[in-house]
DNA sequence: AGCACGCCGACT
DNA sequence: GTCGGCGTGCTC
C-alpha cells in the first residue's frame, strides 16, 4: 500500500557461513566489530548474535558485511543467533543516523536500542493464578473476599499483581492456593488486548471534525509533519486519536511520545475509553520484567499502540506507521547525559526514515517547530476554541514592585483576596512555583556562610517536610546541621527565599480551615502517587494545590477557577537563549489549568517586571507577536532556528586536566566561513557531581554541516582517559 | 561499557 | 611481605 514502505525483518544482507560480517555491539566503540560466519549459520543483516567480546559474551547486531580492517586471523566466529525478531532496517539506519548526528557512536545508540536487561533471553513463563471451579469451602475473610473478586472480573494473573489489586499480602494469595481456592496456571507471551480502531469516537465540532479528516488523511500517506496547534481544552487529543485509529486501521504500529509518564492517567483514561485497550507504556520506571515483554511485544508487532516517554523512540517497531510527539515543546524531550538528543527532532527523523506520517501537538509550539511551518517544511493544523465553549481564563499580572507582600511573605494583596474570593465560593485555587522544598537558600545567622553542595556549585535545598537538606543536581542529602560548619554557631539557620513548602506554610497560616497539597516531583513518588492526587483534586477532597511544573500540564479539574503564579519571574533570569520562551510556555500552560468547565478561570501573575514580552504576551493572550518578536531576536543574533550551535562539556575530578583540555580544544577550534567559537569558560555548573566543567560553544550559519566540522576538531585533541568531552548538537539551554 | 593489567599505600 | 586502590588500554 504504501510504496516506500521498508521490509519488517532481514532485510537484503544475507551472509553465508565463513564470510566477514560487521557486528555492530552495545558499547561505545567507534563502528561495528567483524566476526566470521560459524558453519551452519547463515546470517542476514538486522540478526541478533551472540560474540564472544574481549573474554565476555556479548550480544550484537549484524550490521552488513564485514569492513575488513581486522586482520583475518584475529577474527572470531558468531556464537549463535538470538531467539529475537531481527532489528528492522528502518531502525538500523536510524541509530546510524542519530550516530552520526550527535556525534556519539553507534554502540552507544545501539545501546539504547537494547536496553532492556536480558530482553534478548527467551521469555520465562509466568505463574499465574486462577480461580478453581470446585473450589473447596474455606473460611471467609475481608482479605480473601477481595482476591476473589478481583479475580471474578479479570484473566488469572501472577501472585504479585494479584496480591496488589487486592490490597493484599502475598501471604492471602498463597494461603488460597493452598487452600486449593486458586491453582497456578502458566501463561504464554502475554498478547495485550489490540486498540480497537472501529469503536466509534466522540463527537467533534466542525473545526475539530477538520482538523481530524486532515490527520487521517496524513496518517494513511507518506512521511509528512503536521503541527497540530490549539489552546488547552481544544480537543487535540481527540482529534490525533482519529491519525492513530486509521494508522491502527491499515494494521500499523503506533508510537506517542509524551513528557512525562508521572501525570497521565486522564490521558490513558481518554485512550481506554476511545479504544477501549489500553496503549502498552514505556519509561524508565518499569520494572526490568515489565521492560522485557513490553519490549518483546512491540519486536514481535504484538504490540500496536505504544505511549512513552523518549526513550521508547528507540523500541525496534518492525511497522511503525506514526509518531506523535504531544507536547512537542516540552524541555523534557531532551536527553542531556549519554547520548545527547531532542526525541522531538529524532521523531521526525525516525518518521522521515520510515516514510510515516508524524504529528507534533502542542499548545504551545516551539519556535523551532514554528519556524519549520512558516518555512513549509511542516503542515500547520490549528484548532481555534475550546471545545466545550468554556472562555479562555483571564490573566492579570501583579506588580509586585508596588502590590508586594510584606517581607517574609510570598502572597501579595491581590492574590490572597482572590484566594479568599475563591475559597468563599467553594472552588480550587492552585499557586504554582517552580521550586522544589522549603527554601532555595539556607545560610547561617551568625557569619552569613551558605550551606553548599560539597559536589556540586550549587545551594542546598531544605526540605522541611523530608527534614534533610538536599541538592537539586546530585541527590546529595544531609540533615540540616546543628551548628554552622564555617563558624560553628548554633544560631539557627535563616531560609531565604520560598519553595512551595513554605508557600504551602504560608497558605496554612491564612487558611487553617483550608484543604490542601504539596505537589513536587518529590512529594509525589511515583505514578500512583500522582494518579491519587489527580483523584483527590477531581473529587475536590482539597480547595488548594501548591505545585512545581508537575502540575502544570495535561490536566483539568472542573472546580479549579484560579491560578495563581508565585513567582512568574523565576526563570527568566540567567539570559538563557530560551529563557523567555520557556518562561511563556510553562505559564502559558499553567494558565491553562483555570476554568475548564462551566466556570470561567482566572489567572494571576505575581511579576516584578509586568512590562516583560512574556508577562505582556500572557496578559493580552497575543502569542502571535511573542512568537514573532522572539523570532526576530533569534534571527538577529543567528542564533536557533536562525542559526546552528553545538556545545562541548570538559568534564574531569581533577581541574586542571579539565582546564588544559579545554584550553587545547579552544587552540583547535575550527575556523571557517560562518563558523564562530566561543569559550572556553566555566560551564554553568562549574562543579557537578565532582566534576569540574568548562564549556564551549560552536555557533555556525543554518547552511553549515557541523559534525564534519565538530569531528574533526575532537579528534584534534588528545583526551585523557578521565576527561570526558561531551558533545551536545542543538543544546537546549546553554547558560 | 566491561574487564584485565599494572603500579603505589595499609593490612594480616 | 600481600590485598586492593583506580588509572590506562583493549575488545573484531
Amino acid at each position: 500500500m504504501v510504496p516506500s514502505r521498508t521490509s519488517s525483518s532481514g532485510g537484503g544482507g544475507r551472509h553465508r557461513p565463513g564470510a566477514r560480517v560487521a557486528v555492530l555491539l552495545p558499547v561505545p566503540l567507534a563502528g561495528p566489530y567483524d566476526y566470521r560466519v560459524a558453519d551452519g549459520n547463515a546470517l542476514a543483516d538486522g540478526d541478533f548474535v551472540h560474540v564472544p567480546l574481549g573474554r565476555r559474551p556479548a550480544i550484537g547486531v549484524v550490521w552488513g558485511a564485514g569492513g575488513g580492517e581486522a586482520a583475518e586471523d584475529r577474527l572470531k566466529d558468531v556464537a549463535g543467533t538470538v531467539d529475537v525478531p531481527s532489528l528492522p532496517e528502518v531502525s538500523r539506519r536510524f541509530v546510524d543516523w542519530v550516530a552520526g548526528y550527535t556525534l556519539h557512536a553507534p554502540g552507544a545508540v545501539l545501546r539504547m536500542v537494547m536496553s532492556v536487561p536480558d530482553a534478548l533471553r527467551p521469555e520465562r513463563p509466568m505463574t499465574a493464578y486462577a480461580l478453581t471451579a470446585d473450589a473447596p469451602e474455606v473460611r471467609m475473610t475481608a482479605a480473601r473476599r477481595r482476591v476473589l473478586d478481583v479475580l471474578a472480573d479479570g484473566p488469572p494473573r501472577p501472585a504479585a499483581e494479584l496480591a496488589r489489586e487486592a490490597a493484599v499480602g502475598p501471604s492471602v494469595v498463597r494461603g488460597l492456593t493452598d487452600a486449593g481456592v486458586l491453582h497456578p496456571v502458566t501463561l504464554g507471551p502475554e498478547v495485550p488486548v489490540a486498540p480497537d480502531w472501529r469503536r466509534p469516537g466522540p463527537a467533534l465540532s466542525p473545526a475539530q471534525a477538520g482538523a481530524a479528516a486532515d490527520l487521517r488523511r496524513a496518517a494513511g500517506g507518506g512521511f509528512s509533519v503536521t503541527v497540530l496547534d490549539g489552546v488547552p481544552g481544544s480537543g487535540k487529543t481527540e482529534v490525533y486519536f482519529e491519525a492513530v485509529a486509521e494508522a491502527l486501521r491499515h494494521g500499523r504500529q503506533v508510537l506517542v511520545l509524551v513528557p512525562e509518564i508521572a501525570l497521565t492517567a486522564q490521558w490513558l483514561d481518554r485512550f481506554r475509553r476511545r479504544f477501549g485497550a489500553a496503549p502498552a507504556l514505556w519509561h524508565s520506571d518499569l520494572t526490568a520484567a515489565r521492560r522485557r515483554r513490553t519490549w518483546r511485544a512491540v519486536a514481535e508487532g504484538r504490540a500496536a499502540v505504544v505511549v512513552g516517554a523518549r526513550s521508547a523512540l528507540f523500541l525496534p517497531f518492525p511497522d511503525l506507521g506514526l509518531v506523535v510527539v504531544d507536547e512537542e515543546h516540552d524541555a523534557s524531550f531532551k536527553q542531556e547525559d549519554g547520548v545527547v538528543y531532542n526525541a522531538r527532532d529524532m521523531a521526525v527523523v525516525r518518521a522521515r526514515l520510515g516514510d510515516i506520517p508524524a504529528v507534533l501537538v502542542s499548545a504551545t509550539p516551539s519556535l523551532e517547530t514554528v519556524a519549520n511551518a512558516d518555512a513549509g517544511r511542516y503542515r500547520r493544523l490549528h484548532l481555534p476554541d475550546r471545545h466545550a465553549r468554556a472562555p479562555l481564563p483571564a490573566v492579570a499580572a501583579i506588580d509586585m514592585r508596588a502590590d508586594g507582600p510584606p517581607p517574609g511573605r510570598w502572597i501579595s494583596p491581590a492574590l490572597h483576596e482572590a484566594l479568599a474570593a475563591t475559597l468563599d465560593a467553594g472552588e480550587q485555587a492552585m499557586l504554582f512555583l517552580n521550586r522544589r522544598g522549603y527554601a532555595p537558600l539556607t545560610l547561617c545567622r551568625a557569619c552569613g556562610h551558605r550551606l553548599q553542595c560539597p559536589q556540586c556549585t550549587a545551594w542546598l535545598v531544605e526540605h522541611r517536610v523530608a527534614g534533610r537538606l538536599l541538592c537539586h543536581h546530585c541527590g546529595y542529602a544531609a540533615p540540616l546541621p546543628a551548628a554552622c560548619p564555617a563558624c560553628t554557631a548554633e544560631t539557627p539557620f535563616a531560609a531565604c527565599g520560598p519553595g512551595v513548602e513554605r508557600v504551602a506554610e504560608e497558605v496554612a497560616a491564612l487558611w487553617p480551615g483550608a484543604r490542601q497539597a504539596v505537589a513536587a516531583s518529590d512529594t509525589l513518588n511515583g505514578p500512583r502517587a500522582a494518579e491519587d492526587l489527580v483523584r483527590r483534586i477531581e473529587d475536590h477532597d482539597l480547595d488548594v494545590i501548591v505545585g512545581t511544573q508537575v502540575v502544570a500540564k495535561g490536566h483539568h479539574f472542573p472546580m479549579l477557577t484560579l491560578v495563581g503564579v508565585v513567582d512568574a519571574d523565576l526563570g527568566l533570569g540567567g539570559g538563557d537563549l530560551r529563557a523567555a520562551e520557556r518562561t511563556y510556555q510553562l505559564l502559558y500552560q499553567v494558565a491553562g489549568r483555570a476554568g475548564r468547565a462551566e466556570r470561567p478561570g482566572r489567572v494571576l501573575l505575581q511579576t516584578y517586571m509586568p512590562e516583560d514580552k512574556v508577562m505582556q504576551a500572557l496578559v493580552s493572550g497575543d502569542r502571535a507577536r511573542f512568537l514573532a518578536a522572539e523570532a526576530d531576536d533569534r534571527r538577529r543574533a543567528g542564533m536557533p532556528p536562525f542559526g546552528r550551535l553545538a556545545s562541548l562539556i570538559v568534564s574531569s575530578p581533577d581541574e586542571g586536566a579539565a582546564d588544559a583540555v579545554a584550553r587545547d580544544l579552544g587552540r583547535a577550534a575550527p575556523r571557517a566561513n560562518g563558523v564562530q567559537v566561543l569559550g572556553p569558560a566555566a560551564a554553568p555548573l562549574s562543579r557537578l557531581r565532582g566534576r569540574y566543567r568548562r564549556r564551549l560553544l560552536l555557533k555556525a550559519r543554518r547552511d553549515v554541516a557541523v559534525q564534519p566540522l565538530l569531528r574533526a576538531w575532537i579528534d584534534a585533541v588528545a583526551v585523557p582517559r578521565r576527561v570526558r568531552v561531551q558533545v551536545d548538537v542543538d543544546p537546549y539551554s546553554f547558560l
